[in-house]
DNA sequence: TTGGGTGCAAACTCTTTGCATGCCC
DNA sequence: GGGCATGCAAAGAGTTTGCACCCAA
């Protein structure tokens, strides 16, 4: 784990302390967050929570993400199906976006420093002062188009 | 009302008929979607059409984006608040994205052509039958931002 | 001790499905 | 007459909220 991950995890706490006080159960979301490498869904983090012997309610998981949302430090991703997903926002290597595949309903994610360049020139550009943003490429993945 | 959207209705409708019959419910919902600027949500869409005196049942709203979703004539937009978007897909001038509002929820359309390049460019480079993609640029809007 | 966080359960919203009806072919 | 779309209503899934309890400061 790097030290955008550590960095990481520390906004995310040192967010949720802003509004409150630190604790286990926030913690808890937080660590399992930064350990993904992709977008999960609410249910599958309270299930990986229980799982680890570390359970939190759902209600805690779903006022986490919320909080981590409104500061920009977790963005939404929609895929069409099985409910929203959830990642941590980083601005270094990390960042990608995601490939979904319509049938089977994989995700994959992908990195393009050209769609990144174009994507800071227009958020220059426009009448909105961007936080983030999301590309989805929707399609067939190799084994569903063959 | 240009080429576009005369192509666009055609072309939906003859989808619909290839799995079926045409019927007036059906081409309510096609030609009100055509008539949108910018994404409806299923709910706008049926009170709309409610509205209009054209009334179909909500399950209809709902099979009709499906079948035309999977057809790719229909896009999802998730804006994360209110229920998903939907919008017609058209490969013209009328292609674009969306600027969200994180604060008032306001939805706004643009384009950009040397995005639109990058998109093209990538997904050429990926292991992927890319059939459509969808950019969201989130932040605050002028009105929100002051 | 006090305020906030937690987690259960209930409520809510959006979406999908089952089924009787009716229209089109 | 037969098959499919329709639309209502009920079910389902995901998410949010109310509230009593508990923990950390």
């Amino acid at each position: 784990m790097g030290a955008d991950h550590r960095a990481w995890t520390e906004r995310a706490l040192g967010v949720l302390e802003e509004r409150g006080r630190r604790s286990a159960a926030r913690r808890a979301v937080v660590e399992l967050l930064d350990r993904q490498r992709c977008a999960l869904t609410a249910v599958e983090l309270d299930d990986a929570l229980r799982a680890s012997g570390r359970a939190v309610g759902r209600a805690t998981v779903y006022r986490v993400l919320e909080q981590l949302r409104e500061a920009h430090l977790v963005q939404r991703v929609d895929v069409g199906r099985g409910g929203a997903r959830y990642e941590p926002v980083r601005h270094g290597a990390d960042h990608h976006h995601h490939l979904i595949c319509d049938r089977c309903g994989d995700v994959v994610p992908f990195a393009d420093p050209a769609l990144e360049r174009a994507i800071e020139h227009l958020a220059r550009a426009v009448a909105f002062d961007v936080a983030d943003h999301e590309v989805v490429l929707h399609g067939a993945c190799g084994a569903c188009a063959s």
